[in-house]
DNA sequence: TAGTCATGTCTACAGCGTAGACTTCTGGAG
DNA sequence: CTCCAGAAGTCTACGCTGTAGACATGACTA
């Protein structure tokens, strides 16, 4: 059946998010995006060799609207952007932001974006090896707070039974505050931890440098 | 038809978890578990709201043998111990570690250790309303470390070939390095970057109390 | 014109979570 | 002792999932 536009990966990518984000998270199953183009579930695979891959192809996507920071910035300024520019371009996309934290896509995108942040840790004064760690610990902190912002509501519904049973236990409510996680306050705060601690190390590390390890 | 022992919730998630540990997490569905357990698999609905309450019952028990730090030590010991106590248990239950990485469990065992990291934070000095973030932000960062640690080897194949593409690009490979996240070296360092930041914050705080913000 | 290859379709399979009706057993009230 | 209520477990069935493998179709090339 010819159609209005031929299937492409790219096509199926960007159509799969804009259906992703109209419907929610649950819509992303190959049988619904097939749907949403018009096409057979099979057609997708013979552009994307797996659920799992055509995922990753639209997370990366998703990430395209992140503007790399402006370069005239401090280290600091440009990291807090590109990170903030992460998280907010990933929660625009309701549909495939759990997809994000699941596995930071590493496309163009991803890639971009990853450099940028190495960029400004090692203007921090980083040496190198510990650039790459701190960016892979900045990653595994995007992503688990984007995990927990998309999973506020779900499943904090579930366990304000459980928070009741801690109320009543003796010494008040230990962890129940550890319900609210998710908000831009709580992770600006993390982030806020994670820059010092990177500043102290850049410290650090310039005052004996070579002795990185 | 009468059993050796008698259903309960306890034993479904005991059996559950040692019956994770022996066939990996693709075992854990309603179906395998009641099958190792020999009853139908409708009879978990009965202990169980749903597949989800069980697997947080099971990744709570999985932290049952975390322990407690010493509370003789300095409070960064303290933290330190909690934490990794809590990413090792994780990580000796492959079953239902990626579990505990996408939702943290609130059930005793991980109230009991939230307890714990929120002591030693309040030790360190920090004040309340920051000791209840930084526990938040402990709990995220540890939850990616696992998650990434459970995808270690999965996804990293898959992502051999794009990286064999990074490698053609022209200045080298940006992103390259993200690919080899997970392992303990890598956790450590994020969790120093962590403490440093607490030191500095709990420092700041100690200057001019009062004003945390 | 014949043949190859990419693209899309169709059917089918094995698995999933779980709703709802049914059976079986147990413990207490009359 | 009888009866009955409720808990515990079973059975069947529904709608959904990802995807393997065979097949149709159309375009381009020899």
């Amino acid at each position: 059946m010819p159609r209005s536009r031929p299937l492409t990966p790219a096509v199926i990518a960007e159509t799969a998010l804009r259906f992703g984000d109209r419907e929610g998270p649950q819509a992303m199953s190959m049988r619904r995006i097939a749907g949403e183009l018009g096409c057979d579930p099979m057609a997708l695979y013979r552009h994307y060799a797996d659920r799992e891959a055509l995922l990753d192809a639209v997370a990366d996507l998703a990430l395209a609207d992140a503007a790399d920071p402006d370069p005239a910035g401090s280290w600091e300024g440009r990291l807090r952007a590109v990170v903030t520019a992460i998280r907010s371009a990933a929660l625009r996309h309701p549909g495939i932001a759990a997809q994000i934290a699941a596995r930071p896509p590493l496309g163009p995108q991803g890639r971009r974006l990853g450099a940028a942040m190495m960029t400004a840790l090692r203007d921090a004064g980083l040496p190198e090896p510990l650039v790459v760690k701190a960016a892979q610990t900045l990653v595994a902190y995007l992503a688990a707070g984007l995990a927990m912002s998309t999973r506020a509501g779900t499943r904090d519904a579930r366990w304000e039974q459980v928070s009741q049973a801690i109320d009543e236990l003796p010494g008040g409510p230990p962890g129940r505050d550890l319900l609210i996680a998710g908000s831009d306050e709580q992770f600006e705060f993390g982030l806020r931890l994670l820059i010092s601690g990177i500043r102290v190390e850049a410290g650090s590390a310039r005052q004996r440098p070579g002795s990185s390890k």
